[in-house]
DNA sequence: CCTTTTTTCGTAAACGTTTTAAATTTTGAT
DNA sequence: ATCAAAATTTAAAACGTTTACGAAAAAAGG
């Protein structure tokens, strides 16, 4: 029952078409009959119908944004950057949580082709999905988030993770220590892979061994860096200092520690790398390497609208990760 | 260039309606045919159009999610509640935040009926929007989480909030402290107002007297209860336990009491509610009264797609708190 | 083999817009 | 008053589906 064009066309005495273009400011229209118009429109309580519109204009204004889940404290902020941008341009977006899962991942990316999104944010878990849309049997914008795709003409945003290990590293060894070690978690993402060479690099700058540890499979669970710590403490192999590949990993092995009689950061540092909000807290209070969430949200956003109008090619951000001392890191 | 039916229709020589129908499993179709029919629309690499679809079927299959911030850690649970039940049958959910602000809140509530979304689930900040809804000048089906919305017909899932209120007050109160305080954050929201009533109800049993210190305007940040605290030290008014509105606030009445002295939980005890994930945290371990929170988002998405397929009426949930004992509180 | 019922399929309209091309009106100058 | 040019409007097609209705074909019953 809804009001349409239609309807407003016969009240108004004029075709759709100028109805239509009345609506829409069109600069084919007689100022005059145009507030007419609109003031009828007003009146009948209209109410456009963006899904008739979509279909004709074949854009749905609507993006995506697609990430493993919105309940790891990493996310909210990047979603929040990307809605706030993608609001101020007209579109909304879709929360698409696959649970690390990459058959959901593509489930989803074929459910939201046949919606018509006019883009699409991915936070990829699998290589997998990557190449599926490569491969472009999908045929939509895509821009990554987290991670580096280099695959041919692809757009990401991402921080220069090779730095954020870099810095982590190159901090604590300002600190005086040198026996540092590396805990990680997943072993495919590039971001995993540069962080540790990133790590890697800065130990050798100053002839220093490296010794990392990797959680087999992919977790985000502190129980990953707890468990690990432990096996250090069981083969004697603490060392002084330990960079986390990731706040949450940090938390766990900071859990671990205490737990344990190690006092941090007299006994042993620790700084982890993202810069979660829990970390801020005074209790908390982790020394970190941060990421700009917010930013890389709204920035994928903005690259992703650019790539829908078309008024822009493939584009790679890297941003840069900044140090956040707080209390976890002492001098050796 | 994206094949259509019609495409279809022509390679398979059938009409647009046989094809359409192969495609839905429509009874009306020999099973033969059908298969065909779905055989070459695969090798045609055909993907349905889920905009024409909603044009003529006049219902999208999307729903939004209107929440004040995602960034506040009680959301992330929440909407992936109902993004998980939307998903299980077909819906995509649109977030939206409205970042505290009633405006944004109405601007967003039209835009979402332009787009023709089947239903809303709404954190309402004013209650202006609600009444704007209730007025039905929206014609969209509306669930309300967060708190009790009680004009005509209304829809939500809540939890218990008075109980809520009692069962922190009671809890406090069989650890032996008789000077209690409250203290809140909003003073309009339902949510509000039941907590303190059953904080008063409790007392009002043991015959205590209430001291409620409610924080002017609306805000979420733990500087709310740090500078609630302050006030109490400086009128040397320092209860010996308090129950703080939410986690947030506890949070930051725990940094100003421990910042000036006060040992918790050996001087002062302090319990909290909503159950955030970082209370959970060894080194905070906030005691509290826990929300379902990932329940309210599923049960709200629930609701709302049995009003959408209109098969209920109007419902109104109550959900149960339930305490979980950490470590902020001790015997008096 | 004819009639009736049941299956299956095709035609055409509908959903609510935008847009192209053509038609009409207005304007401005002679 | 006349005519060309500019401004405004209209008619109709298009976007890609679903669906009501009727027609044809197949199956069933006698």
């Amino acid at each position: 029952m809804a009001v349409t064009i239609k309807d407003i066309a016969k009240v108004a005495g004029v075709s759709y078409a100028t109805v239509s273009r009345a609506l829409n400011d069109h600069p084919e229209i007689n100022v005059i009959t145009k507030e007419k118009i609109k003031e009828i429109a007003q009146q009948m309580g209209y109410t456009p119908n963006a899904v008739a519109r979509g279909l004709v204009k074949k854009n749905t204004e609507m993006i995506a944004l697609l990430i493993p889940d919105i309940t790891n404290p990493f996310y909210p902020e990047v979603a929040r950057g990307v809605e706030d941008y993608a609001r101020e341009n007209g579109y909304c977006v879709f929360l698409c949580n696959t649970n690390w899962d990459e058959e959901n991942e593509q489930k989803y990316l074929t459910i939201l082709k046949e919606r018509r999104v006019d883009g699409i944010i991915i936070a990829p878990v699998s290589t997998d999905t990557i190449d599926y849309v490569s491969d472009s049997k999908l045929d939509i914008p895509v821009v990554y988030i987290g991670s580096r795709v280099d695959c041919n003409k692809s757009n990401y945003v991402v921080i220069d993770d090779f730095k954020a290990g870099y810095m982590a590293t190159e901090y604590l060894m300002k600190l005086g220590h040198s026996n540092i070690a590396f805990i990680g978690g997943h072993d495919k993402s590039t971001s995993h892979i540069d962080r540790i060479n990133g790590y890697k690099q800065a130990l050798k700058e100053n002839r220093l061994e490296a010794d990392i540890n990797s959680i087999k499979g992919y977790s985000f669970k502190k129980e990953s860096g707890y468990g690990t710590f432990l096996k250090m403490v069981k083969n004697r192999k603490v060392p002084t200092a330990i960079v986390a590949e990731n706040d949450i990993i940090a938390l766990g092995i900071m859990e671990a520690a205490e737990k344990h009689g190690y006092d941090v950061p007299k006994d042993i540092s620790i700084i982890g790398i993202d810069d979660i909000e829990f970390g801020s807290l005074p209790k908390i209070n982790l020394t970190t390497v941060a990421q700009p969430k917010f930013d890389i949200g709204r920035k994928s956003a903005d690259i992703l609208l650019d790539l829908i109008s078309g008024s822009a090619d493939s584009k790679q951000i890297i941003l840069e990760p900044f140090l956040i001392v707080r209390g976890t890191c002492g001098k050796y």
